[in-house]
DNA sequence: GTCTATAACGAGATAGAC
DNA sequence: GTCTATCTCGTTATAGAC
């Protein structure tokens, strides 16, 4: 039964995340129905039940795969080891992957429509950003430790600014659908942090 | 027929606005139904369709309205003339009010759902943007140029930097339903423009 | 300007056959 | 695991009385 399986022909469930995933994040969790992912899919409404009893329980195992895969690129560019401000970069090549297919982050979408969720989503919501900031809080402790990276006041406040500046650039620059927006945005949201050659530190 | 009327009882149509408005900023533009707005209001649906035909209609009245207040509060901070950092400090207010109540941003929202959109609401966002832009290049032009700020690059990149900055920081600082956590990153943002006290400008 | 009534449709969800 | 068929409800929108 496993047997012979080409590339786009894994289990029905991945398929239907798939699917899924794609939607929330171009459409929103409110702007996409059962009956869109079932067309997509060629199968019934009543098979997408049978993988996922409520639309609910579809969101929940959304989230938890998304962050499982950004968790683990995250762990990724902490064993490739290089630079601290490489990290930050790589950080924000995340964002722009995600872009690069005229998506919005997921949980930056599910934090607009953060009211209308049911709570488990809620709390999945949340700890994704908790997660992002620790890791972001953890690189920068790391870059100030061996001087490459020079910010006033608390790590974990930078780790926030980051975070909601990278979001923020994703939400406006895909109305214009310009990629080159966001780049120019992340760029600078972190060009505070490395001082350029010749160029003092920022200390305070 | 305009005589005796309480604070609250302005006509019909401004009311409804309110209340949708509302809706939009904490539910999303996909996330309440005029059966959500006629409850509110007492009134019935047919009557919502009598002062607004559709809901595409309703969006478009919703966002001509609410940039036009808004570009009339930039305009507000224009003839207050205090400095250009302070200019920036009260942009970063109007998105701290919006805040305050629980709301995010219209425009940041509906740039969430872009894509599920009416284009003629499409159209309205991307201009909201865009005078935004304008404002805060302007008011980055004027600080560079009496040397209370130092940036590098172009004023209309780093006004986008910070456009993106603030709706992403409302963005996610609304789930934790946590007013600091915008401010201090709306601070942080802005902090690389004005060097403090002793602080050498960064220039390139 | 607001109402009742209803049309026309799409949503999420379930029962039960295969 | 997927299907057909159906249920129930909520959605936008319209017709026509008051």
């Amino acid at each position: 039964m496993a047997a012979g399986r080409g590339r786009d022909d894994a289990g029905t469930a991945p398929r239907i995340l798939d699917a899924a995933e794609r939607l929330v994040q171009v459409r929103g969790f409110n702007g996409f129905s059962y009956a869109d992912i079932a067309a997509e899919l060629q199968i019934t409404k009543a098979a997408l039940h049978y993988h996922f009893a409520s639309k609910a329980a579809l969101g929940e195992a959304l989230i938890a795969r998304y962050a499982g895969r950004f968790m683990g690129a995250l762990a990724g560019l902490d064993t490739a080891d290089g630079t601290v401000r490489a990290k930050l970069d790589a950080y924000a090549g995340l964002y722009l992957q995600v872009l690069r297919n005229r998506s919005m982050c997921l949980c930056g979408m599910l934090a607009a429509e953060y009211q209308t969720l049911p709570q488990p989503m809620q709390d999945a919501v949340i700890r994704f950003f908790d997660q992002n900031e620790s890791w972001l809080e953890s690189v920068l402790e790391q870059g100030r430790a061996d001087g490459s990276l020079h910010f006033a006041g608390s790590a974990r406040d930078i780790a926030r600014m980051i975070v909601g500046g990278l979001e923020g650039a994703m939400l406006v620059a895909r109305p214009y659908g310009d990629i080159a927006r966001f780049q120019v945005a992340a760029a600078n949201l972190l060009a505070g942090l490395t001082p350029a050659a010749g160029e003092p530190a920022r200390t305070r």
